[in-house]
DNA sequence: GTCTATAAATTGATAGAC
DNA sequence: GTCTATCAATTTATAGAC
């Protein structure tokens, strides 16, 4: 349940700084925007959260857990390992969709020269992909999958998901020549689109 | 040769315009810190280009040309299909490589909300694929490959490419545990990598 | 908690001397 | 062409009334 009216002020203003944020990006998100977006008067901001600085962190932190926590428990399911991928890049893919503007706010600021609280967030997050490099070198053994490297596939599986969504302001008029509907049913089929690639890689 | 002594301070500016732009975005980047790396005073940058988004189009005209114009080209050559196709991969990877923060630079200021700037320039350049996609469908007609989506190929030819460079501070920390020689080691190796998805893709 | 008013710093841009 | 000085607008942040 997502447009339910707002509970408080504070989560009225993180609502407002995840939509400018992400869509302006830091530098050229607006204390001003923020509270206009939020119905609240500026001063409030620093209310809540002391600078801009932490707001940002706060909004960068809810971006980068959005898109990179939980993501992997897909693979601690029953199912195959077929299915485990197969559901992980549906999961992936809809989640990017949902939310598109995430994806480049964070590459975008981990990219910013000076951007030091992004990468630190990174850092603190504790994100691992331990878990999959086991279950992926465990598959090789049983003989499921072909000799693979777990980091490769799994870089490979994120490139393929996330790279048609931040490129739609490219791919749209340039290889699909304007045409929205041409894009969005491009994308609607990519699901099925990237499993049959990293099936082709993986399968015996 | 690229470090040869500026001619002239237009050129100066140009090229310490690239640097902040696209490292800082057009928001972040400040006309002072232009000036101070081109080593010039701030008023000077008003005399050439009389804003700073005359200045940002010039930068980002001259970014995507780098990484849009003549990319095919090698498709022109006399090379049969396959060795076109693996010549292109390892042209573009390489333009990414050496120029890592021009693909992130687009594809940044071409998702803010309120960059028309960006947006027209990418219009007014007229790349297009048509004649990608005439020889692929050549290709196919032929028995060479099998049947392909064109645009769906070279968005993967992309995806593939470009991600693990603008991803670099997601991948190096979280993939590679900070490994800076195990990052460089996998780009190094990636070229080969790509070929061998997209032939698996398309050979017959 | 929420607002108005205002400070303090930054920043894009111009005027004018040389 | 290049510089200094300065303006005008923007923007983050704080003080203080209610």
């Amino acid at each position: 349940m997502k447009n339910i009216k707002h509970q408080n002020t504070e989560e009225k203003i993180l609502d407002a700084a995840k939509e400018v944020f992400t869509e302006e990006g830091k530098a050229g998100a607006k204390m001003q925007m923020i509270a206009d977006r939020a119905g609240i008067n500026k001063s409030l901001l620093h209310y809540y959260y002391r600078s801009k600085d932490k707001l940002f962190a706060a909004v960068f932190k809810f971006a980068f857990g959005k898109m990179a926590s939980r993501i992997f428990d897909i693979f601690k399911s029953d199912d195959d390992f077929f299915t485990q991928i197969e559901k992980f890049i549906e999961n992936y893919l809809s989640a990017i969709i949902k939310n598109p503007f995430i994806p480049m706010f964070i590459l975008g600021e981990l990219n910013k020269k000076h951007n030091n609280i992004a990468a630190e967030l990174i850092i603190k997050s504790g994100v691992n992909i331990d878990f999959f490099e086991d279950l992926v070198n465990e598959q090789i053994k049983k003989g499921n999958i072909r000799e693979t490297n777990p980091k490769k596939l799994i870089i490979n599986i994120l490139a393929l998901c996330v790279f048609p969504v931040i490129a739609k302001p490219l791919i749209e008029p340039i290889i699909f020549d304007n045409d929205k509907n041409a894009y969005n049913e491009y994308i609607k089929n990519r699901k099925d689109e990237i499993t049959q690639i990293i099936f082709s890689q993986i399968k015996p």
